[in-house]
DNA sequence: ATGCCTGCAAAGCTTTTGCAGATGC
DNA sequence: GCATCTGCAAAAGCTTTGCAGGCAT
């Protein structure tokens, strides 16, 4: 229940947070920018500032409640934190963005940290290619 | 030698460009931004345009000579290609970048890729945490 | 009632672009 | 000489911020 979870951050309920965080909740784009979020908004007639989509996204990564991603192309990325951390596969040619785990290279990362002397925080692994599949509106054939 | 590089790539050997790959080539800091790179040709009193400078990495980057990075932050990370793929391990702390490779990590990218149904082009790699090596100007205690 | 929010418009940053003059070949 | 290149200034994205009014509690 979102408002639960708005609550904990120390946010007070407001039309705009519910609203924001119901677009990621639902989106089958699960990997959206702040302007994807504005215009999905905009769509359903929810009439909520640019500005007020960038502050309240970013008040909700501070949370832990979303998360930022630095892909390709300048602009951030948001998804909605579900718990379990993943990483990224992106389609150049179409956009699709699919996640995995590997648990593999995730202790690796670990181990090249510690060699290195580094106490790891985070780590950002993404992936990109084209995919190969039938509803690719761009696909390379 | 730079300007067989530079000429490979199609491009005139002018001042600009031959500066510019001087500063990518010996900087101590392999890792800069556009405006490290224009800062530090200032510094040694050659006068070229921060858009120039834009330009021609552009264009360095299309050549193949120079990757572009998107860590953290939202100011694009120039790097001199010298062949050999790394990725990159970055203190939030100090700034400072170290390169590692992993052979296993990289094995999997592509597992995990086929997987995927993607054709694989690229990826990005960046762990983030904390160095605590001794000269760490942020060093945490 | 009060302090936190929102919207708008303006500003901030990084990066790109148009154009006139300069330069490499 | 001619095409390409550079510098400047302006513009173009994306994102943040100041301020006056609005809303949740």
């Amino acid at each position: 229940m979102q408002d639960t979870d708005i609550k904990k951050a120390g946010l007070k309920v407001t039309l705009p947070r519910v609203k924001i965080l119901q677009v990621l909740e639902q989106g089958d784009a699960h990997h959206m920018t702040a302007e994807d979020v504005y215009k999905t908004l905009l769509d359903r007639n929810d009439e909520i500032g640019l500005a007020t989509v960038y502050r309240v996204l970013t008040q909700f990564v501070d949370a832990g409640l979303v998360e930022r991603h630095h892909f390709e192309g300048g602009q951030a990325i948001f998804e909605l934190n579900r718990g379990g951390h993943h990483d990224h596969i992106v389609c150049r040619q179409c956009g699709r963005v699919e996640e995995f785990v590997d648990e593999t290279i995730e202790r690796h990362q670990h181990a090249i940290a510690e060699k290195h002397g580094f106490e790891i925080e985070d780590h950002s692994l993404i992936i990109y290619g084209n995919c190969i599949k039938q509803d690719c509106p761009h696909r390379l054939d």
